[in-house]
DNA sequence: GATGAATGAGTATTCATTCAT
DNA sequence: TATGAATGAATACTCATTCAT
């Protein structure tokens, strides 16, 4: 009984894992219940044993990255009593959160582009919460007179967002413009230093301000 | 209607029309050979006379774009003098290029998405005419000392791809996490303001330099 | 008119040349109206306003060979005196006229496997027709003591039929049994002359008897 | 009937054996999957489970035969001392085959019309294996004196399959030359006895040679 | 809990044939 | 006479889901 118990875990967590990456690779659509099934080696009656339906599945994916979403926005304060540093922390955090979970990634793009929007209420919130930090630690910036005093807090933040996640979701056409494989963390790097001194800085020369 | 009821002509510009839409929507494997026809009220065999197969219908809706992409890539020089103005009204033409075909901007990220890259290259080649003109424009930027001395190019246009195209791309999600309509031009154009302003400028207080 | 009159002729004859090869090569089933229309470099439409639809198409395919087959069967009698060379002289007649013609060896192979059998009846017909001239020399050679008086005149007939025919038919297995090309002059003579042989005096030694 | 309800051996060897009859039919082009689903009483999607294609199902049906030809080509030999009656007996044995697998004869006839050749090389090496024996025997009679010294093997032997193949490959047109209804066993003995006549006797008359 | 067989509604594609000019 | 566009009924094949054990 108990070994049974854990085989069923085992089942369950297996069935989830094969499902996050055909999920990520292909989509709702584009996912084979039969693949997923076949690649766990696991009867694909399990599925709707487990989880209902297809639909079912795919929820359970998204659900499992809520936990490190929801872990990731609560991540503790920055040391550093530099507003400017400590949003670099949090950016980098985000970067770094998202270069470890690229099915994640993937799974956000597909969903953008769903229609009927099964995530996208829940990401909301999440990332929402997830900003939070950073919205914080913009106000004190501004305060402190570090940041620009007429920041737009709301567009900043989803500026950053989209820099950083974007560059994920765009990593392969990147790639392709630029003849360089940014899956190295060493380039990666290099690419986070650029966003952040392009949102810290800007393009323009400040002796001409 | 009598003449056009056996146009061959309109009757495939018809069906590109509805199946640029269609694939926008749902992504080529989504898509319904059925529901194009249906919706172009054509039958479903003119798909395949025409256009041999859902993938050579695919092919054209892509190559339709291309030849819009290739003429905002060419369009003349900005007429102001000013490097900065000049990158400014480059963008900007981007960006409501962007918003002028929404259809592209969803084909493309499902483009981004797939694994048989249909039009990743071209695309690639495309996005890399169109970025000349405005990486001409920070090297006589930088050159004038309008621009920072320690631009990386490369990087610095596809940041402002990210920024331009992920607004396009989020605008969903960015309108849940507002909670504002940004279909309205007004709203756009603040935010091509924000983010021009953010790309020039940074974040950072000019007085701490 | 008179040229327009000519062209129509031509259209009809080139059509029916290009059915005939397709009927032959791919049958009833496996021919395509539009493969046949494209060959002939001419509108498919045309085919239904001369032959109706497919299945008259076909007709007239085979009805082009009755006339040929009538001619073969009524060729004048053989010259020699000698019921066995006149028999000898009808079959290479046979044989020669299947090695010119063989896409009707296949037509007939096809509506031998044939339901609805098409043109089974007249195929009997002209069979029946062609095979009397034999019938008559066989009866004159059993007459005169050149053939076995036991003889079933019918049974002979189609054996002969079997063999000259089933030898055209069976071509390209022959070919891969023998490991030899049957489809040049000299190898085909070698096995009408076995056939011919093995007919006349069997595989017995004649000093057995 | 309960306990095969779920009886996967069953459901293939009953798809088997309709697809047979049908393939026989109509031909590989002519056949329909739907058809065959139907009359088996299976749902359609068992055929590409079990065969994944139209195709891999016709390859099956054919393989089914493969068996019982190789095991008519090992045949024991025939008792008789003399090569003569050893002869009759192996053609006999591959007549009576054929008359028990009218199914066979139809589908090597429908692949000998083939272009795609799917099983004329196993056939081939089927037919050469299984005319072996009776190879052997012809060369003992050579040997023997019983047989004519010239004859040629291999010609000799194909000749023997022309006959008794093309008898039942042209059975129906036979039997309306004829008259006669000839899948009555008593009319078919009479026919083998006339082939094996003809094949050892010739049409010639003894006195004259 | 687990398995393998079975199913029905779809999904792209093809084909002979007809319409409009 | 001839053309090119258009059509509806198939046709092979797929997919998520359920049944029987």
């Amino acid at each position: 009984m108990a070994p049974r118990k854990r085989d069923a875990d085992a089942t369950r967590s297996r069935l989830l894992s094969i499902a996050t990456r055909v999920f990520a690779e292909r989509g709702f659509d584009g996912a084979r219940v039969d693949e997923i099934a076949t690649k766990a080696g696991i009867n694909k009656r399990m599925i709707y044993a487990y989880f209902d339906d297809k639909d079912g599945l795919y929820r359970e994916v998204l659900a499992g990255y809520f936990a490190k979403i929801v872990e990731l926005s609560q991540a503790g304060e920055a040391a550093s009593p530099s507003p400017g540093e400590q949003a670099a922390v949090i950016v980098r955090r985000y970067f770094d959160f998202l270069a470890e979970h690229p099915r994640l990634v993937r799974l956000l793009a597909w969903e953008a582009l769903s229609h009927d929007a099964r995530a996208r209420r829940v990401l909301v919130d999440s990332a929402a919460a997830g900003l939070e930090a950073l919205r914080a630690v913009i106000r004190r910036g501004v305060a402190a007179g570090e940041f620009r005093a007429d920041l737009d807090e709301k567009k900043t933040l989803s500026s950053v967002n989209l820099l950083v996640l974007g560059f994920f979701q765009q990593q392969r056409i990147l790639e392709e413009l630029w003849g360089q494989d940014l899956s190295q963390p060493r380039a990666r790097q290099a690419v986070l230093a650029h966003l952040l001194d392009l949102v810290f800085h800007g393009v323009a020369a400040p002796a001409r301000r």
